[in-house]
DNA sequence: AATAATTGGTATACTTATAAACAGTTCAGA
DNA sequence: TCTGAACTGTTTATAAGTATACCAATTATT
């Protein structure tokens, strides 16, 4: 039984870990919460997204959800397949479609949101005001440097 | 130009939408700081644990890492096939494997590591030393209400 | 008008991740 | 002893994700 070498850490790295540990451990508990809808959280990202903003091209989509168009090829491909978005052509542009959530999809996604926002507010209810107060400060700081 | 629908999130949801992009942002930079080494974030953290904890077997190692041994056994396979690990038999349970760096891990592993902390310090540089202290303590509360 | 540069979507190859099934090994207990 | 349960690592199928190269369509430039 020999002791793990503890190293330590900055706080700086010290932070990154746990914010990692963190970020892995809140989609873990997300994709329980969406499994019961057929949906992960890529997926009910792009429906949420159509949702607030129905009619983007795939380029944009990718643009808001910080990923490449390569992969929301992929993503719209499957969720095409499900039935719950549909690709429009653009009578002004014929390299574009517009995406628009599908009547089921509007119908899912009304389902499973309010389901997610649960999990997320249990995450989250260990901290008061206050405290969800400065960490969103925190985050929208550091959000801030990195763009 | 029509404007996009805003809706009103909750703080929680809020917190959340804001926790993800900065680990988006995070996870991108990281890697562009690891390019150079030729080394994936996944593959780094293995050479970091592993540096920390030789001897590991793959189950360990996974959990360690919050991954499934089955994503282990590829990624080990990669870094063997690299000459940066290796596995070797344990004569007393012939199921498991015991993980080593090899001399060249080890070399890479010193080299790259430094360079990402500089990152990781470059993006919390605009934290003082109270703020830090307070995104610790607020991270550290959420990861343990998860565990 | 002709050509060049940019843009939008797709295809391909690779890495990472999960879950589930599988094969071999170990170990506890009847 | 032998049988069954538990454990270790591998494989497979599926889903994301990246980077790169590509084609077709649009826009800018000359």
């Amino acid at each position: 039984m020999k002791p793990a070498i503890q190293r330590r850490y900055r706080p700086s790295v010290l932070s990154r870990l746990h914010l990692a540990r963190l970020h892995s451990r809140l989609v873990h508990d997300e994709q329980n919460a969406l499994q019961p809808y057929g949906l992960t959280a890529a997926q009910f990202d792009v429906l949420s997204r159509l949702a607030t903003e129905p009619g983007l091209n795939q380029q944009m989509l990718a643009d808001r959800l910080l990923v490449t168009k390569g992969n929301i090829c992929g993503l719209i491909d499957r969720l095409e397949l499900a039935g719950l978005v549909e690709r429009r052509n653009d009578p002004q542009d014929r390299r574009t479609y517009h995406l628009h959530l599908t009547l089921s999809g509007v119908k899912l996604f009304e389902q499973a949101a309010p389901a997610l926002e649960e999990a997320i507010g249990r995450q989250f209810e260990l901290l008061n005001d206050d405290e969800m107060d400065t960490l969103l400060t925190l985050l929208a700081k550091l959000d801030r440097a990195l763009r």
